[in-house]
DNA sequence: GCTTAAATGATAATAGTTATCATTAAAGTT
DNA sequence: AACTTTAATGATAACTATTATCATTTAAGC
């Protein structure tokens, strides 16, 4: 009855990065968001966004979901993937995907940035190089192409696993 | 019956890069590529890496399946996607993921390069930026992470397709 | 040719995501 | 506050890409 979808499984489970605390958002800041995007709001609108800002930074559908079914049991799984895509459309969050693992969105800070990910134990750091930037820019100009976008993940390992894979790849 | 999976939807059918004629490898070439994987050298692995040395550089598991299946109407799908898998582990082929389209896959050409990708019509440019791959070592440093791999992808609008999505994004 | 373990292909299973559609609720309108 | 309209919701089915299963075939060493 009331069983969700599971957890998922591989390195989902093991995800480390730390908690974030990010500045609060009022709801009538959330209302002007919903609005702004020619959305009704809707008491789940508002719970997706309030989720988004507080634990972790990079989540899942799947995570959105189990949050927030203690204080919405009757939140469906559909609306948060719904909403999160249409927030991803419209720009307020970013989603990262890595390799075929399940989708990860954030809120949208304030500043661009990428990623640099752990392989053995998933943590994320976010990191934000001007330089790269304006190469990228640099490189599509160079191409004819007006760049709307772009994708910039590191992978590595970090410095609490140093043992694993080190000479995996020829 | 002789009936095999569909055509992927939306951007993959409409994909217009250009046919990319790389320097032709030899079998016996790709006999020791595949012994030095450990593995047994079977016709559909050859037919496999022969097809990922001609057409386009950036194929889908399906378009490989399909491209052989004139010549080998008996070649199993699953076949194409564990040689493909094991060759992207095994570090000859890359697999690009944009989105939730399928992956694509390419033999590993002799220079490492990223990829800038039209949004519109599908084409892909490879470029190779050896001042972003620095930078890329100095962030991971930086912080600690040993790098062993990263994916750039720009996304933007070629010159053919100048008009549309031009102020899409906020 | 014989042996053995690996490879294959048909098929089922899985995971993530999206579509469908009957029911509900937001937000104007009176 | 009741009424109306239309979008939003949630249960569920459908879909897509990919992987696992397993009986059968085949490569490769003897
Ligand atoms: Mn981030
Ligand atoms: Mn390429
Ligand atoms: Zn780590
Ligand atoms: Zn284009």
């Amino acid at each position: 009855m009331s069983d969700f979808p599971k957890l998922s499984p591989g390195i989902a489970n093991e995800y480390k990065e730390e908690l974030v605390t990010r500045e609060p958002i009022s709801d009538s800041q959330y209302k002007r968001m919903i609005r702004d995007m020619g959305l009704k709001v809707t008491h789940q609108r508002l719970a997706i966004l309030r989720s988004l800002s507080k634990g972790r930074a990079h989540v899942t559908a799947q995570e959105v979901f189990e949050n927030l079914h203690q204080d919405h049991p009757d939140m469906g799984f559909a609306t948060v993937y719904r909403f999160l895509r249409k927030l991803t459309e419209e720009g307020f969050v970013t989603e990262i995907r890595m390799g075929g693992l399940p989708a990860r969105y954030e809120l949208k800070a304030k500043t661009h940035h990428d990623h640099l990910t752990c392989i053995d134990c998933g943590k994320i750091i976010e990191f934000e190089n001007q330089e790269i930037e304006s190469l990228q820019e640099k490189v599509a100009k160079a191409h004819g192409f007006q760049l709307t976008d772009h994708v910039l993940e590191l992978y590595g390992t970090c410095h609490d696993c140093p043992y694993k894979r080190s000479l995996a790849k020829g």
